[in-house]
Parts: structure tokens; sequence; C-alpha cells
DNA sequence: CATGAATGAGAATTCATTCAT
DNA sequence: AATGAATGAATTCTCATTCAT
């Protein structure tokens, strides 16, 4: 009756992703996930244990798979300017193979989900020291919380963020009704392709912003630091 | 029964931004926006004409407050840079003085239901000319859209995320259990004040972000395209 | 469109009586309940809270109306002998006109539900020094447990099983072939009418069951007691 | 995976009877069973066809053995006190090697399941006639239906009910927090031990008071019929 | 303006049972 | 004899909304 062996548990991840990161996770039933997944009902409490656990899931793989692809930036033998330039390569190759889970995993508030919310802090904290270790490579002090606040987040933030304004760029464009809207009202915005070529350049030009932009902080930070205006 | 004429439809608006904020629109019944704000069930129909005309509402002040407040940084008598310094400061206080229901306009995913998807839509469609000018006066051409994705979600995006990590953050805290996993798990953050000192530094720093990032993309992609290799 | 002010709450609580003394509490379903009392399911949640408020109510109200009705037989006006026996009499009128809850409220095992067990322990432990004092003044020392766990038990255990009793044989004389069944097979029983004539002889008997039988205990008792031979 | 040939239908029997004393039948799942049983859920409808062919058998085999051992005080060579001194002890012997299956067959309220009402009525009415006989031989006559009434169910009712009594109080004892609220409110109740010296006594004092209760009705009662008063 | 009662649809979950292996 | 996957019906409960007062 099955088409395959454990494809079921697979069927509904993906379509429950999707749902999720559409509408958010209250906003989507069980049902609509179990006929996206043409897969019974029950089959979800069955493999999962309930909507929250596909929710559970998500998160862990996300995280896992995350934190998979940007430990090779930790690779010493590269120049930290080369690191930097594979790490933004690797986050965006993660969300490009991964961005519904990922815009579930990492888009979505949190707080009224005590459970989810544990879940990412466990991930968080485990990854904190690495993260604090990889900046201290590049020369930022980042128990400067005001500036770390800023540099931290960048990277993800933004690629994060740009997947998020893809996911709904592409929404309105298929509908008939509102692409018309934009078009009329937009007219300098042509279509985007969101192909290898572009990333390539995508990721290019994020390399430079975060480059310059960072160390611009540094240069400007050390020179205060050493004239003692700052903390 | 009310302490004021109106007060009710107010108090109704700011619960409801505070419980869409927490948990997202579709999490949060209108039942419990009426015992947040201490106001009959029925009342919200009355004056909102149901659950989805009270995030109407919070969208459209929003967007309208978000627009006059970032208004100013189009004044030409000063320069590019003080421009974009005052934007930033702008969109942090914006920001400061309206988080929940910014956050409930900026940062919920709105595929889900159209008829927000559309508001948001005019508002943004809206927005655009005044956005492609501002970053036109800036020698930034953003009708290469690689390029201008990258650019110009950057303050925005950084500020909005700010926000919505504070908003985590300080809910984190709240919990002792979570606060003393933080505490020992992450050793290094000390304990943040968002206040006026904070936020002065971080707009500084953000604004240095910025300018070195931003022209340090305008700086290589003008001498490629002198060089003509690019587009 | 509602018959009567408030009538909905009484005819949900009395059909869930009804029907729980019938089935058991896991057995009856909202739903069942709901057709029964002629009531909008959503109503159960609205005035009980769910299905366990039901049964929390039709507890409470029993024991209530129970220690009520036995409270007379701690008159000291009185004979002991009258007082049992008016206190057998209350015991009687209180199953004959709470003959549903009485059942759901005492003759329910409950240990499943914690909540449950819960209310009946506070409700038998704030009767418990009463039911001691009472027993006192019969001459019983019930301190002893074995002799107290057959006493005390005796009268209410008796009434409420025969109680029971009609209960099941008045539903099986409902169903023609268990009534011919039984016909067929118990040629001695005559038909039982429950009525004021069956009551009176009914508590005259156990009246004399119970004073021949445990002063049957009193006396040898006694006087194993003085003969020193019993703990 | 089976330790032995046959245990599993066994462990079956045996954890459904715990599981429905314990919760009564319909609040128990096969999935919980199967679960204490140590077996394949599947398994339960191969070797009984279903949940209720597990209370069946449970009932069926408590009748049996029940009226196998209370046959002894049948036996004609012992006076009619020792006779029913014999029927007590057994009766309690019975309930103290069959607790569980004792408390699901007996103590439940049947009226839901239309199978097992008919089931227990077999064994009724097939035990009806033994039953009466024997009473008869005591010198009661129990065709008048209300002197019978209070009569035949003393015994079994009150050795049932201290058996549920037990269940429940073992049950609470288990629970620190119910087991203190008791210590604290019911001071005069010293710990039970329900072992052989507790129901050597309980025995005793059982007779006692049967004896001496159902011969002062049987005393009265003549007294009656011979002054014509009485039916 | 304000209220409490009422409604019907829909939410997540669990159920006993079956079946192919 | 035993298993894990699968099913469809039924479970309790909550939802946004309406209405008479």
């Amino acid at each position: 009756m099955t088409q395959e062996k454990g494809a079921a548990k697979k069927r509904i991840f993906t379509a429950a992703a999707s749902l999720f990161a559409q509408k958010g996770y209250a906003a989507v039933s069980v049902r609509e996930i179990a006929n996206k997944a043409k897969v019974n009902i029950a089959m979800i409490n069955y493999y999962y244990g309930g909507k929250m656990g596909i929710l559970k899931a998500i998160v862990n793989e996300c995280y896992e798979k995350y934190y998979t692809a940007i430990a090779v930036m930790a690779d010493e033998t590269v120049s930290p300017e080369e690191r930097v330039r594979i790490a933004i390569q690797n986050i965006i190759d993660f969300y490009r193979n991964n961005r519904e889970p990922a815009m579930v995993a990492f888009n979505t508030i949190p707080i009224d989900i005590p459970e989810i919310l544990d879940l990412k802090l466990k991930w968080i904290t485990a990854k904190h020291k690495g993260s604090v270790d990889f900046f201290g490579k590049l020369g930022l002090d980042l128990t400067d919380m005001v500036t770390g606040t800023v540099i931290r987040g960048v990277l993800t933030t933004l690629i994060g963020d740009h997947f998020q304004f893809r996911y709904i760029w592409e929404h309105i464009l298929k509908s008939p009704e509102q692409a018309q809207f934009v078009k009329e009202h937009m007219a300098t915005v042509p279509t985007l392709q969101f192909d290898d070529t572009f990333y390539r350049k995508y990721s290019e030009i994020l390399a430079t912003l975060y480059f310059h932009g960072v160390y611009g902080i540094v240069h400007k930070y050390h020179k205060e630091k050493r004239g003692g205006k700052h903390e």
C-alpha cells in the first residue's frame, strides 16, 4: 500500500516543513499535513507523537545540518578571509538545500512553545563557544556585547532574511493579481533568477560587505580603545 | 466598567499586539485577547469586526509610523553619512517605541493570510520609489538586483533582528531555569542593558558597519564595472 | 432559544450523572451527554470546563448532600438506637433522592483519576472525625482497625449496594430477553416494588441486622478484652 | 522473544485484569495492556479476538473460581455456624488470591456492555438455586424479598467492599502527598497490615456480625410472622 | 456599550482493529 | 507466533463568531 519503506515518515516531514514555513506552526493543522503528505492522519502521531514532534524533528535536523555546514569555516589551514568566504558559501548552500526546514527552524519566533525554545537554547549554547572562538581568530573581541550583537548576527541574519524574502517574493509571483500589482508599482524591479549565477555573485557581495564593514568597526574600535575613550 | 471612553479599543489593540508578537497570529485566540484586555469577547467583533481586523489595524498603524519615522532621512540639507546615521537612529527609535506591533507587522511570515500579504504589498510598493531614490543618492544603483538584495535589507533587517533577539532574550531571562542554563553555558555573556547608552553605541557601530561595508561594495563594484567585467 | 434560565447547566448535570451511573465515567462521551441533555457540545466546556468538571461537580454535590443527610444522626437528644434508625432512614432517603449521582460519586473506583481521588479523600478525611465520634458514642472503639473496618462500612456499603443492585435489576427488566431469562431461571423471585412500603421494611430489617450484629461484636469483643486475650 | 510458550496469553490476562481493576474497562486501551504485558498489540486480537474477549475471559474465570470456592460451604456434615465460617473464609481466600480479576468481575457496574451483563446473568442465575438452598438450610426464607435483599448480599458485599477499600487504600499510600494528607487528617488511623493475622480476625468478626445480625432478624421476623402481622 | 449564552465547525489526538510480512 | 505499519472512526476540547438582552 505504501510506495516505499519508510517513505511515509519522510513525506510527513517534508510536507510539514513546507506548510510550517508558509503559514507558521500554529496555523497548520495535522489534517493539512496528512493530506499533503498523502498519509493517514493517525500516522503523524504514530511516527512523530504529535504535531509538536514534527516541529522538534525539523528543528533538530536543521541545527545539526547547519552546524555541520559552518563547521568548515573553522579549518585553520586557510586564511581568515577565505574561511569567511567558505562559511558564507556553506551557509548559502545549506539554506538552498533546506529552504523550508531552515525557515521553520530559524525564522519562527519560538517564545510561545517552551519546549521548542528550550531545544533551540540547547543548540545555541552548544554552538556559542565555537562562535566566540571563530570571531576571536578574526581579531574581534565579542565579549563587548554591543559590538558582538551587531557583528555576530550579520551573516546568518542577512542570508536567512534573503531566503525569507525570496520565499515571499516567489509566492507573490504565483498570484497573477499580486504579480501584476508589483509589476505596475515597482517598475524598476526586474525578474529575479535565484540560480547558481545569482548566488555566486550574492556571496561575493556579502563577503565584501562583511569584510569592509566588520574591519571598519575593528579599525575604529581599536583606535578608540587605544585612545582609552571606550569602556 | 470601562475606565475611559474608547479605552477598551486601545486595550484590545495593545493586548493583541503583545500576544501576536509572543505567539504568532494563529496561536492566539480572541478569548485570550479579551481576557488580557479585560474586555468582553463580543467587544472585539464590535470594534474590529473580528480577529483579523485587529491584525490589519496593527499592520496599518505600524507601516504608517515606520515610514513617517524613516522619512526624515530624506532631508537633503545634511550629508549622506549624517542622513544614514539619522535614519538608523530613527528606525531604532521607532522599534523601541513600537516593539510589539513592529514585530507583528514586520517579523511574521505573512504568506498564510492573503489579505495581510496584500496589505503589506501595498505599503511596500508605495515605499519602493522613495527607497530607490534614497539609495540612488548614496550612489548605489539598486537596479542591479543582486547588489540591491544585499544592501537594501541590511539596515532594517539587522535592526529588526536585534529587537527580535532582545525579545527572546528577555523572555528567556524570565524563566529561572532557562536563565540559569544560559548562565552556565554562555559564561562570556554579561547581562545586557538595553538602555539609551546601549542604543547610542549600537547605532554607531551599525552605522560604521554599514558605511564601510556598503562603500566597500560600491568601490569594488564600480571598479569592476569600469573594467567592463560584470553585467 | 433555551427553555429556562440556567436550565442547560442542570440538564447537563442530570444527563451526565445518569450516563456515568449506567456506563462508568470513561465509557461516556461528551457527545452522548450533550445529546441526552439536548445541549450543544460546547456548552459542556462552557459550564463545566470539560468532562471531568461534571464529575467533580457530581462528587462534590453528592458528598455535601450525603453528610448533611447523616448529620442528623449525631443529635444527642435521642437514644443511640433511635439515632441509628434515623441515620439509616436518612441514608436511604438520600440514595432514593439522588440515585444516579450517588452511584457515580460512591460506587466508581476512582483510582484512575487522581484529581477525583484527591477530592474524595478530602471529603472522607473531613468526615472521619465525626464518624469516629459517632461510633464512640455507641460504645465502639474503632481505633481497632479490624473491628472498625467491618463495622464502619456496613451501613453505607449495604445501602449503596442495594441501590446498585436495584439499578442493575431494573435495567435487566427493561430488556425483554433478559427479563424472560431471569423469570425462567429464578422462579422463586417475585417482582420487586421499590416503593415506600419496601423501604420502610428495608430500613427496619437493616437496623435490626446492624444492632444485633454490631452489639454481638461488642459483647464478644469486650468479654475477650476483659479476659485479656485480644491485642 | 517470549520467555515461554503460551506465556504471552497469560501475561495479557494478568496485565488487563490489573489495568481494568485500576481504571475500569473503558478507560484502558489495548495499547496499554500490550505494553504492560510486553506483547505486540496484534497479539491481543490474536489470542482474545479483541479487548472485550479479555474481559469475558476474566469474568468467566472469576465466576468459576468463585463458585468453586464457596461450594465448600454446602457440605452438610458440619454445623450451619461452621459452614458459614468456612464460607466466609473461602470467600476471603478467593479474593486474596484473585484480587484484581475479582474486582473486575464483581465490582464494575456492567450495564454498559450487554454482552457482559448477559454473561454475568447466566452465572448468577445458575448460582441462584444453590444460594436459596443454602439460606433455606439456615432457616431463612429468602422468598420474602425484603429480608432476602438485606441478608443475601451481606457477606459477599462486605467482603468485596473490603477488598475494594484495601485496593484504594494501598493506592493512596503509594502517593507521598496523599499518604501525608491522610496521616495528618486521620490521626487515629494506624497502619494496616493486610496479612494472615488481619484476615483471621477479620473473618471472625464478620462471622460474629453475620450470626448475631441475621439471627436477630430471624428471631424478630419469626415472632412477627407467628403473630400474623406481616405479609 | 456591554454581557453571557449559544453555536457549529474544526482542532489534535487516541482508539480498536486489520493486514502484509 | 510475532511484528510494525496502516486505517478510519471516535475521542475531548477550543475556536471565532453571533445574538438576545
